[in-house]
DNA sequence: TTCATATAGTACTAAAATAGTCCTATATGA
DNA sequence: TCATATAGGACTATTTTAGTACTATATGAA
């Protein structure tokens, strides 16, 4: 289904949750009563944005987690890259030629166009964008990818 | 890694193939010879394709598959929602609503404009677009996703 | 100095999704 | 009537993901 992880979507959680007010410490009990992820599991995905400098750690009594950034100068694109790594949507594009048809191969580069696209998507959305929550009327609920709506046209 | 699964790899090789022809008939062993997939999952897809009405099927001897359409007529949002099932990025958006914390949800509405965006970049490219090989020089073989080339903009 | 508190890092287990295979039923052209 | 081809479903193995636990290290404050 084309699916970020839920790991990933406890990141976008966490971080729009820091963006309110992104002066403040967080430590990872706080997060954990605002947003009712379990300790452990907000611990790791804390652990992984502050290791993809996304976050800043302050160890010890009193430490926790701020933005590393502004929260628009934080993008969505970012946010998936830190927790499930480098971004490709087919294996051939990520790992480094491991594929014995890559030299015939026609649609690799096709592959590659495709996503640019979807990365050039994912980067317009900011953190700041989060922030303000979108009214749930004014979106589709389900994406209609198999249905007839190709006249849904959106501008990121 | 934000990645289709490698069954919906096979399915734009294998749909990129017929492309080539779309007037043939092909059959499920015809497809495994040239693309080197092994039968059993050549068969697999192709039956997902065919039940998606991507594909139309013609049973019996001298049967195989055709395209149901032209091939600019076929996008690859439809090819990934044929083998993948509806889309949306996170789970809130797909599974209707098991979601405990969904009433106070502040991120759903901007996930769900993110799935549009990501959508349209995906409907932008067609079969047609997909039998035109694209030159590997002309794209960057690895997503910079964690990189800074932010300046690297794409028209879809 | 000591200690409570908080993150860093790593290793491990459990659960879920995916990939791949196989078998039986059905349709159809020769 | 038979060889050929898809339809559909069931099943297994593998891989990925999610979640947990434990040890090490840093730091502010009593
Ligand atoms: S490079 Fe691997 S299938 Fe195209
Ligand atoms: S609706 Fe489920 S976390 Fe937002």
């Amino acid at each position: 289904m084309l699916r970020v992880s839920k790991l990933t979507d406890y990141a976008t959680v966490i971080l729009t949750h820091i963006a309110h007010q992104p002066d403040e410490l967080y430590a990872a009990s706080d997060i954990t009563q605002s947003t009712g992820v379990a300790l452990p599991t907000v611990s790791k995905v804390l652990k992984l944005l502050s290791k993809a400098n996304l976050l800043i750690s302050h160890r010890g009594a009193k430490g926790g987690y701020e933005l590393a950034k502004k929260p628009n100068e934080t993008n969505v694109a970012e946010v998936i890259a830190a927790i499930e790594g480098p971004i490709g949507m087919t294996e051939c594009t990520t790992s480094e030629s491991t594929c014995e048809q890559e030299s015939s191969c026609e649609i690799k580069g096709n592959w590659n166009l495709i996503n640019r696209a979807v990365y050039t998507a994912l980067e317009a959305v900011t953190l700041a964008d989060m922030v303000v929550p979108v009214r749930q009327q004014e979106v589709n609920v389900v994406m209609p990818m198999n249905k007839e709506m190709n006249e849904l046209k959106v501008e990121n």
